[in-house]
RNA sequence: GCGCCUGUAGCUCAGUUGGAUAGAGCAACGGACUUCUAAUCCGUAGGUCGUAGGUUCGAAUCCUAUCAGGCGCGCCA
């Protein structure tokens, strides 16, 4: 809808421009926008506000010269205003936005998606969360943003991989299987001390337990040395299958999950660090690897290699980034929790030196989670064992529930997560009140299927020749308006990466069709009118529909 | 001490990337089911956009300072 009358602007803006009334050469970037006010029309531009800057002329002026161009689009343009400081607006025609309604309906579940990213790589890495315990639902938060912008990215064009990365390597790994080697001894009655820095969670016990069911006392007599690889192993894989299965349950899944240790079997590391050493990007101090990060806009610079001759996380993570690049990605979009934003300008410059454009590379970081029951805030510390289990969480409240809240604040806004609304069935709650909106809507096709009124197809039909006029009440203009504005939203998204958007758009529609619903019928003796409403009532279902669907959560025929 | 995020109605938050008179939901009060689903709707109120400067035609939005809360500042991940 918006590219219609962008480029009819274009097109006004370099008429005016070839006859001479505007001294410029080139046509400025301008937006076009939905004005907060009906009053200012459907869409208005700052163009003339832009242009009169750079042309030292009032901006009231210039619009009047671009106005003045825009001829013969009656059946486009009702109405064209000069208003305010300068901005242009735009009145369209019924017909505009009833054409538009008929497009809907032919496109259907294909309706708001794009071209935009025109079929580029893009990887989507999130959660990826350290294999030692379970995910917890501040992981929960960044699983559904990452899943849903990842639809929206595919929504807008681009080739999408979502991607887990798995720190299956190190230190930690090493105190998770001492930890699991400790209570598997305990478990047979030996007095150890458990490690202050061990993982002390019941789940390392039933892994312990697991152990013992099927292995015996075989390693009992083993040294910590000898029976370490094995607690090891064994552990991260039984917390990742829980992992998996936790996401699984929670309808996130991964095109790939990709093994940090893979990247020191394949050499990788050694490579890329070697690489940086002779770009001279990588320094040898006090017995460590340094990287220049200050060099490239950090704010000190960072070990790459410890003297103990260990790699460091940031080192497997430049050799793993470089490979996103290398299997194609032209973007990589990182989505990390809100406490490892120091780490930010340290990946950023690796990604420099490196040699790759940093505007490909975002990191989307995602604010804490307060989960609330009962008004009280439940404690949310790292502390081992105080966690909340998103597992636990979406048992609770339902899988849809916590998908949805978890996109109703922008990520670098803090989540007040309230348990006790979640699992409210009112309009209070916004899940409910969406669902609820589309149940209706299938109701209504459904019932007046049963009492033999044909919904009126217009694929078959060819497109226009199903009469839309009768839809005249402002009310049903504005929803329609609200529904053309969906593959907007899904640029804006996609652009802007914040997926967030699609939860409140869905809110404001909702509430325009559940308002309008109470106060006219659909069905009634007029033929002709109800035939345009079904078709109004059926393309807003289609829209509810796509966009729970990025959402992932589930868009009910009956409730 | 340094860095990042946040600060908007009593509460939870939007605010279209610098636009026009700052918006919703909840909570409160009063109403609406002989009706396509009342899991809904309709009506009534609330503001020094944390504070102070600055940038310009124009600031909740950008800059500086400052206050408050959160997070981070390791040869951890």
């Amino acid at each position: 809808m918006k590219e219609i009358l962008h480029e009819i602007i274009k097109s006004s803006l370099k008429k005016a421009m070839n006859s001479g009334i505007l001294g410029l050469s080139e046509i400025p970037p301008f937006t076009l926008e939905r004005p907060k006010e009906e009053r200012f029309g459907d869409f208005s531009t700052n163009l003339a506000l832009i242009i009169a800057s750079q042309l030292s002329k009032k901006p009231s002026d210039v619009a009047g010269l671009i106005v003045s161009n825009l001829n013969g689009y009656s059946n486009i343009i009702s109405k064209v205003e000069v208003a305010g400081p300068g901005f242009i607006n735009f009145f369209m025609t019924r017909d505009f936005w009833l054409k538009g309604l008929s497009e809907v309906i032919k496109k259907a579940d294909r309706y708001g998606s794009l071209n935009i990213g025109a079929n580029e790589k893009i990887q989507v890495e999130f959660v990826s969360a350290n294999p030692t315990g379970p995910l917890h639902v501040g992981h929960g938060r960044g699983a559904v943003v990452g899943d849903v912008l990842a639809n929206i990215l595919k929504k807008a064009g681009y080739d999408v991989c979502k991607e887990y990365y798995i720190n299956d390597v190190g230190l930690q790994m090493e105190t998770l299987g001492l930890s699991t080697f400790i209570r598997y001894r305990q478990l047979f009655g030996e007095e150890i001390e458990f490690p202050q820095n061990g993982y002390k969670g019941e789940y390392i016990k039933d892994i312990a337990r697991d152990i013992i069911f099927k292995k015996g006392d075989h390693f009992l007599k083993m040294t910590e040395r000898e029976a370490l690889p094995f607690f090891i192993e064994f552990t991260a894989e039984v917390i990742l299958n829980g992992i998996k299965k936790d996401l699984s349950e929670f309808g996130v899944y991964f095109d790939r999950w990709y093994s940090e240790k893979t990247l020191y079997e394949r050499g990788m590391v050694d490579t890329i660090i070697n690489w940086l050493k002779e770009k001279e990007f990588v320094y040898e101090k006090d017995g460590a690897l340094w990287l220049k990060a200050s060099a490239f806009g950090d704010e000190k610079d960072r070990v790459v290699k410890r003297g103990s001759g260990y790699y460091t996380y940031l080192a497997s993570d430049i050799a793993y980034h470089k490979e996103k690049y290398e299997r194609g990605f032209k973007r990589v979009i990182d989505i990390w929790g809100a406490d490892h934003h120091g780490y930010v300008p340290r990946m950023r410059s690796a990604i420099k030196a490196l040699g790759f454009d940093e505007k490909s590379f975002s990191v989307i970081l995602i604010q804490l989670v307060n989960l609330k029951r009962g008004g009280q805030v439940i404690s949310m510390s790292t502390r081992s064992g105080e966690f909340t289990e998103l597992a636990e969480v979406v048992r609770e409240v339902g899988r849809d529930a916590v998908r949805f809240f978890c996109m109703m604040r922008s990520s670098d806004s803090h989540l007040d997560f309230d348990l006790d609304l979640a699992k409210k069935q009112s309009s209070e709650n916004p899940v409910y009140y969406v669902q609820y909106a589309h149940a209706r809507i299938c109701s209504i096709l459904r019932q007046t299927a049963e009492r033999g009124i044909k919904i009126p197809d217009i694929e078959e039909k060819k497109g226009l020749s199903i009469n839309l006029t009768p839809l005249k009440l402002p009310e049903e203009l504005s929803i329609i308006k609200r529904i053309l504005m969906f593959p907007e939203l899904i640029e804006k998204m996609a652009l802007s990466l914040e997926p967030h958007l699609i939860t409140h758009y869905l809110l404001s529609l909702c509430g325009e069709f559940h308002s309008y619903y109470n106060k006219h019928r659909v069905v009634s003796d007029d033929t002709d009118l109800t035939n345009a409403r079904l078709i109004l009532v059926k393309a807003l279902g289609i829209v509810i529909k796509n966009s729970l669907d990025i959402l992932g959560v589930m868009a009910p025929e009956e409730m």
